[in-house]
DNA sequence: CGACGAATTGAACCTATTCAAAGGGTGTGG
DNA sequence: CCACACCCTTTGAATAGGTTCAATTCGTCG
């Protein structure tokens, strides 16, 4: 029973032809926006949906394009980017199963806001903005749901700002790594795997600062005992040790 | 006709007592929520908010504290900041005539995200959690169009979270003064002056650096002929400079 | 096993912070 | 109406935290 692999990271993708009516439906279900609907609003709603499958670092949607689609989440992971003249790129969120991007902005000529890429095999359901805004007028209480999630993912992003602002790149990662771990922590020998393919690079654009600094905290924190790492993974060991970290400065 | 006064600053303040009805009604009809609905429905809404004044410094809700109410500036100027151990605040967004914050997260047991504080002497209109979640689920539109905010509100913030991260100081600032400008500026003899007092020290809690640091740039600034400034106020005069600055690096 | 890409580590450099002191506008009380 | 005190602002010099560039090591996959 030895394991070949040495990354423990495994993420169930779903092949994209895989996605079937009784999975996407499963997954409509499930995003928070559509939990409260009766099965019949459900599947209508499914039929306006067009499913994509996606490979890794594929881009979905490409930041400044015309935003005509919406997108949610169906299987995988895909991060939300920013990018800068300096070429050093920003990733603000990644998502994962019933998570919405795209285009949120209910008006006419917007843009989107990111650049969409998948981080492993995905697949993902695409509305037309149009469609998607009809279904909001239909259904008020799905509206709702969406300034919920919207809301919340505002204050994530302004608490991002104050870490930014004030907090030291170690505190800054000790806090990514915690959120991390919370939304896509699994137990595993290692620890609590973190289920993202995340290399230095990816932290380092999620906490604002360069790979080789965010080497440097995560060499600190494994020496800490406080994770385990390695190749393109993460697992927290310590949480109340990283904890400790988050605000100490 | 000699000023007294060297601040070219002048936020013409509703006393609290002033917002009669009809000045609240116009307020509520030009927020972007309750723009489109009809007068009756209006003096419905009115009616479920209490008004109340506060002065400089004063604070509206407290970060941390029980979410129970939501507010909409009717007059005046309402800092949004967040605070970190160290001391070192963080203001988040300036709010104006029609904006709104508070508990916008419409669950339960939330708390106030930030604290609110009274930039000049203001008039607010609150109203309970409950009584406006009862107005958006009986007037959707008003849901689409607060989603609306909100969404827009997160790019801001996401965008301020790239900022943070890629750009130096004093392309921060450069952008930060352009925004200003664009949200409040007023065309006087001193150039596009923005009609908030603006200290450096707020200037640094937006662009998350130190007042020492925003002062040198606006030295800077200044002696580059972009903009003309004094105790607690600025104004630009060259827009197109601030741009270049801005993803210079 | 070999090769490629990721991760680590070191050393010089630089931006921004910190601490300290001096200068200047604002408003208050005499 | 002037003078004083307060606070904001400016500027300087030393320091620290982070970046950059480069070289090396290590892990993973073909």
């Amino acid at each position: 029973m030895v394991q070949r692999r040495k990354s423990p990271i495994e993420i169930e993708t779903t092949e994209p032809h895989l996605c079937s009516i009784d999975r996407r439906l499963e997954i409509l279900g499930q995003a928070p926006f559509f939990k409260d609907l009766p099965e019949k609003d459900l599947r209508y709603i499914n039929t306006l949906f067009k499913e994509i499958g996606v490979q890794p670092d594929e881009v979905v949607c490409f930041s400044g394009d015309p935003a005509e689609r919406l997108f949610i989440v169906a299987d995988g992971r895909i991060k939300l980017t920013r990018h800068t003249l300096s070429g050093r790129d920003v990733l603000l969120d990644i998502l994962s199963t019933g998570e919405i991007f795209g285009s949120l902005s209910l008006l006419g000529d917007q843009t989107y806001p990111d650049t969409a890429i998948a981080q492993t095999q995905s697949c993902i359901l695409q509305i037309g903005a149009d469609d998607f805004h009809r279904i909001l007028e239909k259904y008020p209480p799905v509206t709702l749901r969406v300034l919920e999630t919207t809301s919340t993912r505002l204050h994530s992003a302004q608490e991002r700002i104050r870490q930014l602002s004030a907090l030291s790149v170690e505190s800054r990662i000790a806090h990514i790594l915690l959120l991390l771990s919370k939304k896509f922590g699994k137990v595993e020998k290692v620890g609590m795997l973190i289920q993202v393919p995340l290399s230095r690079e990816d932290l380092a654009a999620m906490a604002g600062t360069t790979p080789e600094s965010a080497s440097r905290v995560m060499s600190q924190f494994q020496k800490a005992g406080l994770i385990n790492s390695g190749r393109q993974w993460v697992a927290v060991i310590d949480q109340a040790g990283l904890l400790q970290i988050t605000e100490s400065e």
